[in-house]
DNA sequence: TCTGGGGTCCTAGGACCC
DNA sequence: TCTGGGGTCCTAGGACCC
């Protein structure tokens, strides 16, 4: 049976959340900072128009900002999950199978609903309702293969013609489709690829399906392979409901400002350590690996670059933040260098098993994990109610924490930011 | 002065084994 | 001086995604 797709994308999401609680902004350019207010990561419809590039640092485009008023956050992750959330169990009660694939898309599976509704009438269904209770306006595309759902939906988002939905079943409309779009905006085909499949003359998305999928096997991969099939109609990646377990889990961040004595660096890697270790909890994993990498600024042509990485395997998987920290301190005076001016750090915690499944050394001592585990428990809880409690070694002042200068309110899960209306 | 963060999958190559 | 064939496992690096 011929499978059928959709994909279900916020537009310019994370602006969208903004929107929403500020209705003086509609019709105005905003634009969504990265962390620290690196560069541009969301754009308004305004903003776009205005010439924003997406990833563009923000000190390269001040006087864009000036001229024009844009309005500028920095980003609210906490209201975005949350808003993110409120958009997927839409979804999840109009649809039987729901994958939800990043913070803003999904795809659902929408086999055999076409027996009862027309595709098309069930997209517009979709848009009308995410719009009606959340004010986050989504495209829908549509087709028998995530790939060509995928680029239903750019169509979708590119021609306003279309209502915000496009259904691609038929095949002369993929066709059609295919020709229009540049090979590299195919789900799958980075910059890289893009670039040695245009020295062989593929050009177009429809270039990249006529080729024979047992030669883009031996000439690349068989990644690539299943997107051609894709491309063709004939579905290789599945819907995936159940969110897999994660195999890693990482903690990176730049610093607001350079960090350049040990104590600092000390400070942040407990950090980050302590948020990796609540991570893994939130998982109900322990891990046996530990990383730590730091590096100084790779852009400054000025300075020497200087980038490390250390890992450690531990005799027993660990979940408690002491154990973690307490090797990531280890791990980080093997890679520390004086007389750097150091710009970001992270940890990986990799190697995961369930607590309690790990099987013990013969001549290990055994281990009573339940007073950490209670600690940690405590720990976690009182943390999610929005309070803080760290250890000592992740410091107070915190000179190099992260740059937030235009962050809005968390709207929707502190009492005190809710809206009012007046 | 100022350039994000967090993931996954695949492949090639080395180590090691019989 | 010569130097097989086949297999597994692990890791680093490359590519992609949002």
């Amino acid at each position: 049976m011929t499978k059928t797709f959709a994909l279900v994308d916020c537009n310019s999401f994370y602006v969208s959340c903004e929107k929403v609680f500020r209705p003086d902004l509609k019709n105005r350019p905003v634009v969504v900072l990265s962390n620290n207010d690196g560069c541009v990561v969301a754009r308004s419809k305004e903003a776009k128009q205005l010439g924003i590039k997406m990833g563009v640092p923000v000190f390269k485009i001040r006087d864009e900002i000036q001229r024009h008023s844009i309005t500028v956050f920095s980003s609210n992750y906490t209201l975005y999950a949350d808003m993110s959330n409120r958009v997927m169990r839409i979804l999840e009660e109009l649809a039987p199978r729901v994958e939800v694939y990043s913070i803003d898309e999904a795809f659902l599976d929408l086999t055999g609903v076409e027996s009862a509704v027309s595709l098309l009438d069930f997209g517009r269904d979709i848009r009308q309702k995410v719009g009606q209770d959340t004010g986050i306006t989504v495209c829908v595309g549509i087709a028998p293969t995530k790939t060509l759902s995928k680029l239903a939906n750019h169509a979708a988002k590119d021609y306003p013609a279309t209502g915000g939905v496009v259904d691609l079943c038929c095949s002369e409309r993929q066709r059609r489709l295919l020709t229009l779009y540049p090979v590299d905006e195919v789900w799958g085909v980075g910059r890289r690829l893009s670039k040695r499949l245009n020295a062989q003359g593929i050009m177009t998305a429809l270039d990249l399906a006529n080729t024979d999928p047992k030669t883009i096997r031996k000439g690349f991969s068989v990644v690539l392979e299943r997107t051609v099939r894709e491309l063709n109609g004939e579905s290789c990646i599945d819907l995936e409901e159940i969110v897999p377990a994660k195999q890693q889990i990482v903690c990176s961040r730049s610093f607001g400002s350079r960090i350049m004595t040990i104590n600092a660096m000390r400070e942040a890697v407990s950090e980050y350590a302590s948020r990796a270790g609540e991570k893994l909890r939130g998982q109900k994993r322990c891990a046996k690996v530990v990383s730590v990498f730091i590096r100084s600024s790779p852009f400054n042509p000025n300075e020497l670059h200087y980038s490390n990485s250390a890992s450690a395997t531990l005799d027993m998987p660990t979940d408690d933040t002491r154990d973690i920290v307490r090797v990531a301190m280890m791990l980080l005076d093997f890679i520390w260098r004086d007389g750097i001016r150091y710009a970001k750090a992270g940890i990986m915690l990799s190697d995961f098993f369930e607590p309690g499944v790990f099987q013990q050394s013969l001549f290990s001592k055994p281990v009573d994990a339940s007073k950490s585990q209670a600690l940690m428990a405590t720990i976690d809880k009182i943390n999610r109610t929005g309070k803080n409690i760290f250890l000592a070694s992740q410091g107070v002042k915190k000179a190099w924490s992260m740059q937030r200068h235009y962050l809005s309110p968390a709207y929707t899960t502190q009492w005190k930011d809710l809206p009012l209306v007046r």
